[in-house]
DNA sequence: TGATAAAGTTAACGGTGTCTACAACGTATG
DNA sequence: CATACGTTGTAGACACCGTTAACTTTATCA
């Protein structure tokens, strides 16, 4: 035990708002339905705590959401430093974004939420993924529109991902891995 | 009056499986939380009333959005009927498609939600969506996969109006049209 | 007409988001 | 060290929700 701290229940959690964001997204990676009230009990906390580091239910949720989106950035940009000498194909990180929802549904489904679309944190974190992909369409592809390029990539990438979760689409994963690089391979021919 | 029906509360509603579907459509359109208790206030029905033609809120949600991916199937069939000798460019399915996500954001949201993923007849619906623009992707370009076109067309559709939404892209509407014909231009040249 | 099934009602249960009033704790100031 | 104060957590309440059970009304048909 690197940290003997004292283990009996103090009042003053110390970071709680940060174990509620964590723990949200735990229960949604469980499958288990999502409330406040459940995410306090899950954290060991009364039912009104979370209301000291949220305004409401929508707010951490928002939070949780802006959690996500930092992982799928994360999750990017690997890709991108794992490349070598700075050519990504954009059907690369197309992949890694449909295996993201693929593997985080619930998340995946929240971050897309309708109901949290205005809010400030959670879009700036949006816009900070658009604007990765929008960095390697320019350095992929440096004669052509690079916002149109991220536009239509991530657009192709989301599409694809809700279709294929949605059931539409086959439930092969391979075969699904195969269409995806030849869709992009029809668009960003040449 | 062609139908002199007598106006006073009667015990049987006659209808109230097809008039809670269309009023619940209806609060989504106003912006109204949508509950199964409401939706049974609105159309002058008691709290439990519901339960005799709906399993569960999820079974009348996918109603709701099976109704949706009808009328989306509609809009579009109009269009396509509308063309001159059966030449219809899938950029403008895609607008129409975009515009209806636009006019309808809770009822588009509902009809994507994932916890309606598994329900039979709203799954048949949104097939139905997917083979009409499949069979337009055929007509229109006989020479290329007919499926692969209809996939990235859909996809390209459903990711702009879900980034449209979302607010990730701008605001403007013209500039938007436009940027959507653009990147179908992309894809589906020559 | 009278039995039966369908379609509605009322009342209740536990769960939820949220608010208000209160208690415990950390910390800066005397 | 003591004490006042702002932060953080608690307890309890309210209205609403989904869902079920037990009951009543109505339509249908032998």
């Amino acid at each position: 035990m690197s940290t003997p701290t004292t283990e009996k229940p103090r009042h003053h959690h110390g970071n709680l708002r940060a174990a509620l964001v964590t723990a949200g997204i735990e229960m949604l990676e469980e499958g288990e339905p999502f409330s406040l009230r459940a995410v306090a009990r899950r954290v060991g906390v009364s039912q009104a705590a979370p209301y000291r580091h949220f305004r409401s239910k929508q707010d951490i949720e928002a939070a949780m959401a802006e959690h996500g989106f930092r992982e799928l950035q994360t999750a990017l940009r690997e890709v991108i430093d794992a490349a070598e000498a700075g050519r990504v194909p954009l059907v690369d990180l197309a992949l890694t974004y449909i295996h993201f929802a693929e593997d985080h549904p619930a998340l995946y489904a929240l971050m897309f939420g309708s109901e949290l679309a205005d809010d400030e944190d959670r879009r700036a974190a949006c816009a900070q993924v658009f604007a990765l992909i929008e960095e390697v369409a320019a350095a992929t592809h440096p004669d052509r529109d690079a916002h149109g390029m991220a536009t239509a990539g991530w657009a192709l990438a989301h599409g694809m991902a809700t279709l294929h979760l949605e059931g539409t689409l086959g439930r092969n994963d391979d075969d699904f891995d195969a269409r995806v690089r030849a869709t992009f391979a029809a668009v960003a021919a040449d």
